[in-house]
DNA sequence: AATTATTTTTAGATAAATCTAAATAAATAA
DNA sequence: TTATTTATTTAGATTTATCTAAAAATAATT
């Protein structure tokens, strides 16, 4: 069954959104896809007759399975198409969602399937987001948020609370990025910003926001 | 003035056939796009208020300037693709189309560029056909009609008269195509077929039909 | 429990892209 | 030149995806 460009992104938006909570809100969704409620109620109408998500009516939705399917399927393909733009094209990782939010909707197996060998089947986006192969499985690490972590800890960061351009942009300017490894200096609790040191450079002082949206793993 | 999808295919459909003839008939581009004239007319009522063409009632139409313009943008996307799809990708010549046919609606000058750097700015697609450069400009090589070359001249083949698969098939079955070098060894007035030597391979024949759709270049 | 606020759905419109069937214009043939 | 055929346009519908405004359901507060 073919999907549309939109009933794309609102599969995909769903899968995003019931990861983090249970049931998903039609308002959540809205907001999610800057559009309104009553838009999102005509489109969780229509997903359910193609039975791709359970609906019923003030209670919120969740992915069938063939929906999850599908929406393993889009994630596969824009993370995939991040990893072609930052590694073979050159982009900024903070260019990319963009780009590949187009991308991912291009429709050929055997495309997808050709660019995962070209890639040499990465399993992290640039963002470490895990890239989904093409049984819908990936590879699940144990991460922290660095606002959790110890004193004297050395850890290493591998994923981004969110994609959004001002955070990737901060991130740049502060020289971190996904794979820099830093170490748990000190913890201020006045307002619980973190000192660490990346390497043997100067510490440095991330804020409290800014940790919240560091996910990293133990080394 | 961003263009929808459907706009593009007409845009790009309209360039192609004023290439071959004069005005563009309603009938030739519903033909081209396979839909009806009925909404072939509304389209170029649409366009018409963009100012992408010039049209008048029962009199075809031909881009404007602007439009010339819009159009050598998507053959540029759209050839870039091809090329990328089987230079780094390798797909067959005769399987790119179809996805080119969706990639190319991609928008992102960006992408456009940093994909023709990383291609190496590739004069040629897989079928032959030049790739305009971001100004809109393509090399010009003289060519010729299979049809209408004299008896032991050698060529190259450099373009074909149509995508099909039907013709990309019969081509690969063949073991030609885009820079094969052949010599004409006869010609028959019978059918109209033509036998040709590819390098120092057997001798082969070649119907009227398959000459007609190769061009060739003189070396 | 009754009132208020929030969330969600329904009703009714709109824009884009398509279609079929009918009307009209242009081209061709008698 | 009139009649016939062909090409093109108009009229009226349909599907998809969206919106605003109003109604209904649910949740939160007195
Ligand atoms: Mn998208
Ligand atoms: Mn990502
Ligand atoms: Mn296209
Ligand atoms: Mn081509």
């Amino acid at each position: 069954m073919n999907l549309t460009i939109a009933e794309e992104n609102y599969i995909k938006a769903i899968f995003h959104l019931q990861q983090a909570e249970g049931n998903v809100s039609t308002n959540q969704l809205a907001a999610s896809l800057h559009t309104k409620p009553a838009s999102v109620t005509d489109m969780l109408k229509k997903l359910t007759i193609k039975s791709l998500l359970n609906y019923e009516p003030y209670q919120g939705v969740r992915l069938s399975k063939d929906g999850k399917k599908q929406a393993l399927n889009i994630v596969r393909k824009h993370r995939l198409w991040e990893f072609f733009l930052v590694d073979k094209l050159q982009f900024g990782w903070d260019e990319v969602h963009e780009v590949a939010e187009e991308l991912e909707h291009v429709r050929s197996k055997k495309l997808v399937d050709k660019l995962d060998s070209f890639l040499g089947h990465p399993k992290f986006d640039p963002h470490g987001d895990p890239i989904p192969d093409s049984n819908g499985n990936m590879v699940t690490i144990r991460q922290f948020n660095l606002i959790d972590i110890k004193i004297s800890t050395i850890v290493e960061v591998c994923g981004v609370g969110s994609q959004s351009a001002e955070l990737l942009e901060l991130l740049r300017h502060k020289n971190i990025g996904i794979g820099t490894v830093l170490k748990i200096i000190r913890k201020f609790d006045f307002d619980h910003s973190v000192e660490i040191q990346i390497k043997n450079s100067d510490h440095i002082n991330i804020s409290q926001q800014l940790a919240q949206a560091l996910f990293v793993k133990l080394i």
